[in-house]
Formats: C-alpha cells, structure tokens, sequence
RNA sequence: GGCGGGUUGCCCGAGUGGCCAAUGGGAGCGGACUGUAAAUCCGUCGGCUUAGCCUACGAAGGUUCGAAUCCUUCACCCGCCA
C-alpha cells in the first residue's frame, strides 16, 4: 500500500507534522481513528475548507477512520484571529449554523464509504461534551494542565496580545476547548491524530499536551499549508465575493467558473492539492497546461473534478453547459429554450414586468450596474451586450426581435458577468 | 490639564476663498491584445429625469455674491509639555 503521508507530500498538503516517523509508524501499525474540526461562523463552509476535506479523505481512502467535529461549542467562543476579537454570534444562529455545516460536511466522506467501503465518517459536535462542564470543572480539571506562559506564547494569543486590539478571556480560552476535544475524542473514540490548517498548529499542539498529560498517550496532529494566489490576494474570494460550499449562496456555475478562471500559475499550483488524480495524470495535465496554456486544461481539471466533489456530477454537467451557452460562439437565438433558460438561471436571472425597459435599466435591475450612471457608463465604454450584440444606445430598450424563445435575453457586462433577464409579456418572435 | 498638528471620494494622498465632483497613486470597472488567464496599453471611476441638476471634503452653526479652503463650537486621532 502506498504511504499516505508520502502522497500527502507529493501533493503539498503537508505543512508541519509532529515526529513524522513516529506518525508513519503510527498509520502503519492499522487503521487510524482522526480528526479535523469545523467551527461554525459562517452559514456554510467555503472553498478555503476543501483543502481539509482532501486530507481527510487522503486518509480514509488509506482505511483510516475519519472523525468529523462541528464545534457547536468553539463557534460560541471564538478561535482568536490575528487582527481582531470576533463577533460573538447568537446561540441560536450558532446552532443552525452547525446543522448546514453538518448536512454540507456529508458527501465528502459518506460517498466513498457508500461507494467503495471505506470507513464511514463519526459525527461528532464539542457542544455535547462542553456544555456540561461547570465552571468550577472547567478551572480545576483542565485549566490545571495549562501554563499561562504556554498559553502566551502561542502564535495566534502573542499576536494579539501586541495588536491595539489585544485579546479578551474568552478567545485567551479558545485553545484549552480545542485541546479539550482532542482529549474527549481520544476517550471516546480512540481518536489519535487530529489534522487542521497551518493557522490551528497551537491548537493542535495544545491537544497533544493535555492527551500526553492526562492520558500519558502520545498523539499525533499534521497541519495543512495555506492556500495562496500569485497575485497575493486572499484563495477563496472572487469579484462577488467569498466561494462558499452552498450552492444557495455560490451556485454550482460561479463555483465553476471560479475554477475555471484562475490564472496559470495558481491552477498549476492548486492542482496536486485538489486533484485527487494520479502522480502521472497530475504531471500530465500540467504539462499540457504550459505547453498550451489557452487550452487552460489545468482549469478545466480543477473546475470538474471539484465541481463533481462539492456539487456532484449532475450540477457539473449544467454547469459546464451552462458556460458552454454563455460563452460559446454558438448564436443565441439557435439554443432551445430549455437550455438556454437553465444556463441563465445558473448565471443568475431577474424577472422584470415590463419588455420595453432601457438596456441601462435592465442592466441595472439585473445587478450588472450598481446604478443607473454606472449602466450607461459601461455601454459608453463599450461594455454592454445584449444577446452578444454590443449595445449602443443606454436609453433605448431592448428591440422585440431581441427576446429569444420563452421571453429571454441574455446581458452581459464586459466579458464575464451575465445575466439572464425574462419578462413574460415579451413579444418574442419565433 | 496646556500647546501644536490632523480628520478629503473604496484605500492612500494633494488641494489654504471662485478655474473643485475635487491633482496623483492603488483597487475596481470597461476596451484593445490573448485564452472567459497574467502582463501591458487606453479609457473610466458620487448620484440622477445626464450638454443640465442634486448630494459631497469628520459633525453642527457662521462669515461671504461664492467655502474642501476663513471663523465658532463639538467629536475623534497624533505629537510635545505638565
């Protein structure tokens, strides 16, 4: 069997680990019962996650036992961050967060143990465990095995503790939960590795400690690097925002594209993260991505295979058709009107009451323009197109011979951004 | 507590009575090139019923025909001295 932390290398998913002999040996002796945890401070998850995923999934395909956490009750408390204290959120919110979280963890995991009889995934949520320590508990029976110094010292507390910002008790505390759970889920579970980004080593680290301490076991903890882009931007955010795992907050098609978009060199390099191809497919693919870059294959492979793992191959398939109606040199008016109205859709539409509106307005209702000046300002410069057609005049509405089949049309702001707008009252021509 | 300096558009930063919706840079957006990349070049970059009008230069008042620019008060920030 191939080692799995030599193809955790081979793909870059290793930042740091503890004693990595001992580690090897560890994976070796038989199946591994890990962990990574999720905090819930958003409604979903985003494509910054996915790099947890691959590793989580490495290792279940190597027969190990995967432990997925959702931590209803780190999320209360707040993992400190290096710039400034969080916002608490509501327990409620809290909550809910932790079930879309949970749902959406699902098929990462549960497939290929449906699918190919690997060890399926333990669901497990700290505000079970967390909950019912008292504070009298909570200060005698874990606070004993932390040194403050320790607690200082660590990267994610100094931080701030030398930022204007400085640092409340509550998030000062973060790191005794998080090593708390490493320890509840080695009792419980016999969990003896825990993996997480690059940022949560402290974290990670504090959980061995308490389980060397209290439990004279040695655990182990591998840490992923952080995802980053050429151009020094933040991995995860696109134009509209941040890339979420929800496709009711990032549909199937931006997911996509998202993808699909990504300059060369971060293709290249994200590709042995995400791709869960082989050594030789791999090096394949990026060689054909140097050698004709246009064909963008580096892309393509990132955007289908991820597309395929988040939302699952029926969404790939509209999303890919999708771009291959939007941005395809095919004539609008020779799609038929079901594919065309399931590309605009996953483009995003919007419903308007009356046909003979300005472009400018439409383009502004269609929220391509954030304001009127803004519409007519880019069909000034040239940047507006209905149906393909570049448009002129920003006050002139659309002709009737504009509305496709089924009362489409199809606007686009510069080369990216489209819009599917549809008026039941148009009076198309057939 | 005293004295001095500051607060300008998404960000940085010019502007000391009309020529200021406000120089310049960055980000963003559009165009050209290409590949629905990157880089580069060009344009654009408050709003609207768009050759005009409205709202804006920390807040509120005032002087003036006219204020981002002068005066008063307030708020916040930064220095120096107590």
């Amino acid at each position: 069997m191939n080692d799995v932390i030599d193809d955790l290398h081979r793909r870059g998913l290793i930042a740091q680990s503890t004693d990595e002999a001992a580690l090897r040996a560890h994976l070796a002796e038989g199946p591994v019962t890990y962990y990574c945890g999720f905090d819930p401070t958003a409604q979903s998850l985003h494509v910054g996650h996915l790099v947890q995923f691959m590793v989580l999934r490495a290792l279940q395909r190597a027969g190990h036992q995967p432990v997925v956490l959702v931590g209803g009750a780190t999320g209360l408390i707040g993992d400190p961050r290096p710039t400034a204290e969080r916002q608490l959120n509501d327990r409620d919110t809290v909550a809910d967060w932790v079930q879309r979280i949970r749902e959406q963890v699902a098929p990462f995991l549960d497939l290929p143990a449906e699918q190919d009889g690997l060890p399926g995934p333990i669901y497990v949520n700290n505000l079970d465990w967390t909950e019912p320590v008292s504070a009298i508990d909570f200060l005698r029976d874990l606070g004993k095995h932390f040194r403050v110094g320790k607690m200082l010292a660590k990267e994610a507390v100094s931080a701030r503790l030398n930022s204007e910002a400085g640092i409340s008790y509550t998030e000062f505390s973060y790191q005794i939960l998080q090593a708390n759970d490493f320890r509840e889920l080695y009792r419980r579970h016999g969990v003896t590795l825990q993996t997480g980004g690059s940022d949560q080593w402290g974290n990670l680290t504090a959980g061995i400690d308490l389980v060397r301490r209290t439990e004279g076991a040695s655990v182990h903890a591998l840490s992923t690097p952080l995802v980053t882009k050429s151009d020094g931007t933040k991995f995860g955010k696109s134009e509209s925002g941040t890339i979420w795992l929800d496709a009711s907050l990032t549909s199937p098609y931006a997911f996509f594209q998202f993808w699909l978009n990504a300059d060369d060199a971060d293709a290249r390099a994200w590709l042995p993260l995400f791709s869960e191809r082989s050594a030789e497919d791999l090096e394949a693919l990026i060689a054909e991505s140097v050698e004709r870059p246009a064909a963008r294959t580096a892309q393509r492979a990132l955007a289908e295979e991820l597309t395929v793992l988040v939302h699952g191959p029926e969404q790939l398939r509209q999303a890919e058709a999708a771009g291959r109606a939007l941005f395809g040199r095919d004539d609008l008016a020779m799609l038929d009107t079901a594919t065309l109205a399931a590309a605009l859709t996953e483009a995003g539409t919007v419903e308007v009451e009356n046909p003979n509106m300005p472009v400018a307005t439409l383009l502004q209702e269609a929220g391509l323009a954030s304001s009127l000046s803004d519409a007519r300002r880019t069909v000034k410069e040239g940047g507006a197109y209905v149906n393909n057609v570049r448009v002129t005049d920003a006050d002139a509405p659309p002709s009737t011979s504009d509305w496709l089949p089924g009362g489409w049309l199809v606007l686009r702001k510069g080369k990216r951004s489209v819009a599917g707008v549809h008026c039941d009252g148009a009076g198309y021509r057939v």
